[in-house]
DNA sequence: TCTTTAAAAGGACATTTGTCCCACTTAGAA
DNA sequence: TTCTAAGTGGGACAAATGTCCTTTTAAAGA
């Protein structure tokens, strides 16, 4: 449920040690902004410590989280590939410790470094594999087999994330969750 | 709705123009399956011509269809850079023509290409962008105005395509989709 | 042409989920 | 401390969607 890209972290780590590679450093305070849908920025983000929540906001201001990005993930790379805006903003969870690459930088990263190249290219593929089934799946199963779900990939979930979050992410209201909470919970007993 | 890659098909016009890649081609026949999911190949296609859908099969036999591919985009490129297995199924809707990659040749462009490794770059980049809004409207909107954008992004949608399909592309029963359309048809007159 | 099979349309009912509330708790600000 | 605002939990009802089944239509094969 909170996804994780070790390989990435480490690479950046590796990068730092052999080469001068400008390579930046950010932290955000928990429930803080970063990129705000719809607009343009310059800069990738890879998490070194924290959560955060990548989300879309609709007009009617109900907002569908898509993953939450833990520990080596990326967000904004998309923008370096294409002209384009920003879907998804993203705020920090908790509190978050970022690398920050310039589009410059990474671009440079990208075009010299095969390593650095081949890395992304998974984490972007990893990021296409992982949206598929969880979509499917959320339509097709009732919320309570998602919920377990849940639990499985993440037992502490309901304590470590706010219920509105947890709603948002599954895509129902806060009213069906708490439901469906109290359900499992009498199964569970 | 369907979507489409000019750029990767004029890029592979071009490839083939000036260099001895090998680059093959095949064909398939209406509904014929060509990647069943859970399995793993060694094959990347890049579409010709026709339209294919790529969806997912769950335990109970229902299907959710990811994205319809037209002209110039491409599938089973996600297992190039990982050993895992194919998370999509993926069939034609129309009869199809494709280009054929081995992953060795694919690999190759990769890095000696840095233009193709560009093209492919972005090309993952938006099927990311258009999972995110996709399926994050289709939570939060009746099943009528997701409908009426359907009918934007591809008029005859209700012609050529199977009713079946655009119920699983929707993640909806047939039964609720006949419903929709018939309110929407005494809407529009 | 007739026959068989699959796709499409829709009725009746059950179930799920959402909407709109209100009450209770908790954390932080004054 | 006291007060406010945000988060949480849940009742009652409405609306949307699914399930099951039957009928109709269209298409394909013999």
């Amino acid at each position: 449920m909170i996804r994780t890209n070790n390989e990435l972290l480490e690479y950046i780590h590796s990068i730092q040690k052999r080469s001068s590679v400008s390579i930046g450093n950010m932290a955000f305070k928990a429930k803080e902004l970063i990129l705000e849908q719809d607009r343009r920025y310059n800069t990738v983000y890879v998490i070194k410590k924290g959560i955060a929540k990548c989300f879309i906001t609709d007009e009617n201001g109900k907002e569908f989280i898509q993953e939450f990005l833990g520990e080596g993930m990326e967000f904004g790379e998309l923008e370096v590939f294409s002209e384009k805006y920003t879907i998804c903003s993203v705020s920090a969870v908790s509190k978050l410790e970022v690398f920050t690459f310039s589009h410059g930088v990474f671009n440079h990263l990208l075009e010299t470094d095969s390593r650095f190249n081949q890395i992304i290219m998974n984490a972007l593929a990893d990021k296409i594999r992982y949206k598929a089934p969880r979509h499917s799946y959320q339509h097709s199963y009732p919320i309570e087999d998602n919920l377990i779900r849940l639990k499985e990939s993440f037992p502490e979930f309901i304590d470590v994330l706010p219920k509105k979050d947890i709603a948002n992410y599954i895509g129902i209201t806060a009213r069906s969750l708490n439901r469906a909470l109290k359900e499992l919970q009498e199964k569970w007993k």
